[in-house]
Parts: structure tokens; C-alpha cells; sequence
DNA sequence: GTGGTCTAGACCACC
DNA sequence: GTGGTCTAGACCACA
């Protein structure tokens, strides 16, 4: 995994994870892989990883069992749908329409791309 | 000027003195405020946004005649249109439809955030 | 270490670096010193050296790995070799000539001084 | 005329002219441009031409005439030489020797464009 | 430990 | 007046 640059590093794998529980991979209260081989998988350190962990559940959107490791809340999907869909709300598609806005791009270049989009996946 | 944190300052600079040359307000050739005086207006440290234009003339925006100050290269509003468009459909636009795949948003709804975002201007 | 005038102290240790690894002394993927190692050892400010760190990133010379360190690039022997060969056939060298020409320098004086320079090595 | 970046315009010019002096162009007891006409031609402050009057003045390579203008001095054009072949032989040339070392570039290779450069004129 | 950013203030050369 | 560089020192996020 290739990480951008002027984010946090520990940022960007918690994203990573909330991707997997949000597409359904890893379901409620199913195991999360370790800190160590996560660490492996993804080149870092663990304690990079360990922090994204921590981060996780503070938003409760991840657990742990001593001993035994981190694992997807009962709600984990629930709370990461809730404070992305805020985000998305919120932030980032106005900030787009501003950036439209601004560009002064045609609503019909977004629609011509989309359907690109659509169609490649 | 308030400062969004999270982002270093001198780039909110540069941001903003893109957003002026995009808005038409700074022509090709024309001079923008000295180092100084931009400081003493937003302020901060001359430091800072001596950085700012150093990224911008980096980037071909601005130019600077020795002793006089910056100036708006003569194709700057297509330098700064053609960065932003490029970052805006090669990396925002993926994201954005990343997100609405993930988060299992209707285009309906962002419809009606839309409406309501034109509306509000 | 001494710092010519005229020329900026950090322009001056971009080039001390280069140099290091022109000569092999730092290969590539090394570690080359921390931005305050640096400072403390050739005595001046951390943000000078930052300065040349940064210059030297640009030029994809040395990159960083977030937290560890600034590395010298896997090609950048090739891409300090590749600057400053480019620099001394297309400015120093017709430079070079056209002083030449200008001052009626005999090749033969050339000859003998660069014998002398040779003898000295 | 363009002028290099990283030197001082004033130099540059001083450099120009005494170029002019140096390939006969010039010779003693020759008026030069008045600095007014020289700003103009070259699309710079007056003030920046005064200085490399100022300077060649200082090393006695031109003169002035109060109400006349600049001329170029008896022996401009030894001063000049003498200064110029110091700097050459001083500075340039060892200079040269140590960059051929650290890039390793064959006499070889120096030859051909030499030979090249000569061509040329 | 690492770099990254910022402030405060200074000095300088240049235009 | 303009930018360009440098010092001194601080704080912070990150690994």
C-alpha cells in the first residue's frame, strides 16, 4: 500500500480499515488482523499501526479482547457510516462545489466522468 | 484571514492567492502585495509568506522582478486552472465516487444537498 | 566546515552533500545525517540545513522517510551526476571557451598550468 | 539581454561591458552609452546601470567626463585583461580541474566539444 | 528520535 | 522600497 503524502500515515490506515468494514469484509465482531501483521503487510511500523488501532477505537468503531486482539464492533459499520456520511455531508461536497464553483467547470464534464467511472468498475 | 489547522499556513497563502488570480481580482503582469505588506495584512510572519510565494513561483504562478517584487506570470491563470483541474478530476472527483459507492449514497440525496447548496449562493 | 560568501550557506551544503555522494562516501538508500546532526556539525541553524534538505528533495537527490530520516534516492548518484554534467557542458565549458577567446589565452598556457595542476595532485 | 539568475544585474552588466572593451569594440578614449540609453537597451532602472558605471569606474577601466558621459580609460583594456586572467587562471581554471575530477569526465569528451564549440564560430 | 512549521527579528544586496 | 538569507528558539505531529 502507497501512502499520500501530507497525511498522517496511521490516518490513512484507519481509512483503510473502515473501507473493509464498510464494504463488508470484515463484519461485526469478527477479528481484525494483528498490530504486528498489519505492520508487516503494510511496511510500517507497528507502532503506526498501533496507533491507528487506538485511533479506531476511540471511535469505537473497533474493540479489544486481551490477549486476544482487535475486533469489529457490534456496531462498527453503523459508526463509521455515521461519521463518514457527516464528513461527506458536511465537508467535503460542499468544499466540491465550491471547487466547481470556482473552476467554473461544467456540471456535464462531472456526468460525462461519472459514467466513465460507472462503467469501468 | 482565519487559518484552517491541519493545513500549514503558507499553503492556505498560496491557496489564497490562487483563488485571487482564479477569481480574475490579479492579472497576468500585475504585481502582487510585497512579501511585507502581505504579512502585515494576514498577519503573520514575512517568513511565511515568503515560503508561499517561493511555492508559487515554483509552480510558474507568480514571478519576481529582482527589486520590485512578484508579479502574476503571464500564463498563471492557466497554470493555477490547469493544477486544479487536474488535481480536481484525477484525484478528488475518483475520491468522491469512491466514497458514494462505499457509503451507498442515492444521488438523490446529494441532488437535494445540491439544490440547496445552489440556493443558498 | 567554511562557507564561501557570495553564494548562500545552504546552496553550499546541497552541494557537500552532492559531493558525498559523488565520491561514494554516501550510497544509495543510506541514511545521510539528521537535519539537527547536521547543524550541530557544520554549525549553523537546523533550518538552514532543513533549507538544503528540502532543495535536494526537489531535485530527487535525497527523499524522506516520515520519521526516520532523509535517504540518498536509489538513482541519485545518476541525478547529481546528470545536474552537473548538464551544467558544466551547457554553461561552465562555453563559458569556459568564450573567456578564452575573449582573453586570447594561448591553449599552450592552459597546458602548462594544467600540467602544474596535475603534478600537484 | 537576459540576465542570469543568482548573479547581481549590475555585474552582469559591468561584465557586458567590459566584453565590448575586451573585443575591441570599444577602444580607449571611446565614449560609451550614456547610462539613460543603456537602461533603455537593456530594460533596466537607470540607477542599476549607474551602479556598473560605478563599478567598472572603481576598478579604472572607464571614466568620466563631467557632462559628457562615460569613456573607456587609455589602459581600459589592459586593466580589464589583467583582471580577467587573474580571475581566469586564480579561479576559473582550478575550479574547472576539481569539477572534471569529481564528475570524472574524460579529457576525451572535453575534446570533442571543444572541437565542436571551435567549429561553430 | 525524526522532520515540518512558525515566530521574531536581524542583516544584506539589490533595484 | 524589494526580496533573500540566516539565526535563535519554539511547538507539534509523527514513527
Amino acid at each position: 500500500m502507497e501512502f499520500r503524502e501530507n497525511e498522517a500515515i496511521y490516518i490513512q490506515i484507519a481509512d483503510h480499515v473502515s473501507d473493509y468494514i464498510l464494504s463488508g469484509k470484515w463484519e461485526a465482531e469478527q477479528k481484525i488482523p494483528s498490530v504486528r501483521d498489519m505492520a508487516v503487510d503494510l511496511q510500517v511500523n507497528p507502532n503506526t499501526v498501533m496507533r491507528s488501532y487506538e485511533h479506531l477505537q476511540k471511535l469505537e468503531i473497533i474493540y479489544n479482547k486481551r490477549g486476544l486482539g482487535f475486533f469489529v464492533a457490534p456496531d462498527g459499520l453503523e459508526k463509521v457510516l455515521e461519521n463518514r456520511k457527516a464528513h461527506f455531508f458536511e465537508v467535503k461536497l460542499p468544499e466540491l462545489f465550491k471547487e466547481i464553483a470556482l473552476l467554473r467547470i461544467e456540471l456535464k464534464e462531472i456526468q460525462e466522468k461519472y459514467n466513465l467511472f460507472i462503467n469501468k468498475k
